[in-house]
DNA sequence: TCCTTAAAGCAACGAGTTTGCGTTAAGCGA
DNA sequence: TCGCTTAACGCAAACTCGTTGCTTTAAGGA
């Protein structure tokens, strides 16, 4: 398990986990990723070393953690009318906050500390989510929609994708014709 | 600059190089990527750790340099005689090495130790230059061939994509149905 | 209220990392 | 070929980080 939730939800032990996260979200802007260490964080949070050591095991899951939580979406896709102008705004929307640098840690960080998969997995449903609202959405007002393996494969995967390995020359243009080249173009199966 | 070349190519500092990386090779086979230490790294390779730390900085970097190394395609892609065959053959084949527990591992390395993503770009390269062979293979024998830019969009990204985020599930018939997806579609632009 | 037991604190030990300084050997020009 | 310059390596000490056994605290339940 990589995702520390349940581990008695009220009291010390949520107090602890809450400080440990903001903690890390403050020295991560104080003084950049690159500084942070386990006993830094930990005497921020005014807790021992041993304590995170504990319940995270190492740095990096514990910044992974972090990561997936502030990769969640925190609101619902944007409702413009129409199935590719939802799409694009969404597109362009992640594309924004995925590629800029902090964005880039973040997806970096839940990709590493995570031996399992299990956040990375946790990143790629919150996407998948979202596209399904939008899909669902346009269903409802009668548009022929592509399923969503379809859409993660056509427009979420190439942006990743991109912002992982080549980060140079993105734009929302790119994101728009992604999205163009997936409306339009009948689900092919996804998988 | 991640990749460490150009450090006196001749002589002792390509023997340290080398033998670095031999080391990290071995070592990762013998005791797993875990169990992998700079100290550890010096001693099998005849060195000592300040001389790796000085070279990469931290076990991350070193080990991202060997993962592009590993990660370099060693032939030409296999020619099937038309378009199709050879994009299947080659994504298939693509996502049996990149999928595999050892191949997750050398991707998530690349990407890892690589502050200014040189690396990732790196892998990103390889892939384009092995599917531009087989598009120009195929131009060469008058087929109608998308550009590469297009092909990373919906082969690679896909199956990257699907390798570090949701690994489970996956198989060759995926390859091919991307693959399908992509030829007798004329080229959308890429961006 | 008392009891049980996770979870946190403390402290000491071991391992990994950093750094200054001396030494070696490429690379290069005379 | 020789000698000079300087990057790169080796050595060793100091320091920080990570680990672990034991003690103490406090949540949750009887």
């Amino acid at each position: 398990m990589s995702s520390r939730q349940g581990v008695r939800p009220g009291g010390r032990s949520a107090r602890v986990q809450a400080s440990v996260h903001t903690a890390v979200r403050e020295l991560m802007e104080d003084r950049g990723r690159e500084a942070l260490t386990v006993p830094l964080v930990a005497q921020r949070a005014g807790v021992t070393p041993s304590t995170v050591y504990r319940r995270w095991g190492t740095l990096q899951e514990l910044l992974s953690d972090v990561a997936v939580e502030r990769l969640r979406p925190d609101t619902e896709p944007e409702d413009h009318g129409d199935l590719r102008s939802d799409l694009t705004a969404w597109a362009e929307q992640f594309l924004d906050e995925m590629s800029s640098a902090s964005g880039r840690a973040y997806i970096r960080d839940a990709l590493l500390g995570d031996p399992d998969g299990d956040n990375a997995g946790q990143c790629s449903a919150y996407a998948a989510e979202q596209i399904n609202v939008i899909l669902a959405r346009a269903r409802d007002r009668g548009e022929n929609t592509p399923d969503v393996e379809t859409a993660m494969d056509r427009v979420v995967a190439p942006l990743m994708y991109r912002i992982l390995f080549r980060p140079a020359g993105l734009d929302a243009a790119y994101a728009r014709r992604l999205v163009a080249g997936l409306v339009g173009v009948r689900g092919t199966g996804g998988r």
